[in-house]
DNA sequence: CCAAAAAGAGAAGTATACTCCTTTAAGCAG
DNA sequence: CTGCTTAAAGGAGTATACTTCTCTTTTTGG
């Protein structure tokens, strides 16, 4: 169903983004040094691995994102959902829209908001993220495995520091453009 | 055309993504500590900062990762430059094709080898590419900005030793499923 | 030399993730 | 109560990034 990607990999197998050290011209000449595609690649790696480890679940790690918030929460509207796992809303509205055509899912008019739609997980929703859930970490595992202890640490600080900053930028005004 | 998020972002704002400490049960019980999250999240960031910087352009990173790969090159069938960018044939094939239908590239059949499509950087292609090669560095300026200079070493250290191991491991037979 | 295997490309289908524009509903001001 | 603005959702359109299946051509093995 779209991710999948089993035996046979077609992960690419990309340039293989390692060249000596010869590169210095200009800061961002060769695309294996920038760190937007590094982060463009890391992405497709753990977009990977997550379909690896979820085997026949055919669950994308956003579909689990939705499913997780709903999980804790329970009962949201489209719009606060969507933004609570970080994308906009018509992309949740997609992804909402397939995790109810599997029954994962509801969705149904609000009483006191007729505009609004209230998400609520289902049983078999439940059942799925406990299924997924390890699958999930594993997949979280594989994507940082080759960093030690210390790396690990110091890596996910400093994404979360380049998240978050980077965030507060989106939303200033930045007039422009 | 597309991206292009222009003034009032909507680059989102997802979750603010921090919670302070509390977190702890399970190792990925919340969605902002995963770095698969985090790692798409910042995926996304780029995304936008690119489109923000690129301005009238139009051109997404990965169409520019095309451009600039053709640059250093030239001429290349469509299979390899994919590979070289980090996609798949299919999906370098769409990126291509609208490249070509701006005019940056063209595509003739190869002559010893006519199942091959190779494919040029045109006066346009080229103009393009020094026209937004600095709204590019400063895009991935922008991205990496938050960090300190020794912060980034290692930021875009640990990134690139992810990256390139994993590219290993999606490359291996890893079997199952 | 000719059949089988492999390689490049394309078409159809799906998922994420946006854009802009429209519809509908809600809340508030006069 | 009526009109104004805002908020939620949906539709149409596009780009990236895959999947699987098919077609054609090339290479290779007997």
């Amino acid at each position: 169903m779209g991710i999948k990607m089993s035996k046979r990999q077609s992960m690419n197998d990309g340039p293989t983004p390692m060249r000596p050290g010869k590169a210095k011209s200009r800061k961002y000449r060769e695309l294996w040094k920038r760190p937007g595609y590094l982060v463009r690649r890391l992405h497709q790696i753990h977009v990977g691995l997550f379909a690896e480890e979820c085997g026949g679940e055919d669950l994308t790690p956003v579909q689990f994102g939705i499913l997780t918030v709903l999980q804790n929460g329970e009962e949201m509207d489209q719009l606060t959902l969507s933004t609570s796992v970080g994308i906009d809303r018509t992309s949740g509205a997609d992804v909402i829209r397939r995790l109810e055509r599997r029954g994962y899912v509801t969705r149904d008019a609000s009483d006191h908001d007729r505009r609004a739609k209230i998400i609520r997980i289902t049983h078999l929703g439940k059942d799925c993220v406990s299924r997924v859930r390890p699958m999930m970490a594993r997949a979280q595992e594989r994507l940082i495995g080759p960093l030690d202890d210390q790396e690990r640490d110091e890596f996910l600080r400093l994404v979360e520091k380049l998240v978050n900053a980077n965030n507060e930028a989106s939303r200033a005004p930045l007039g422009t453009v």
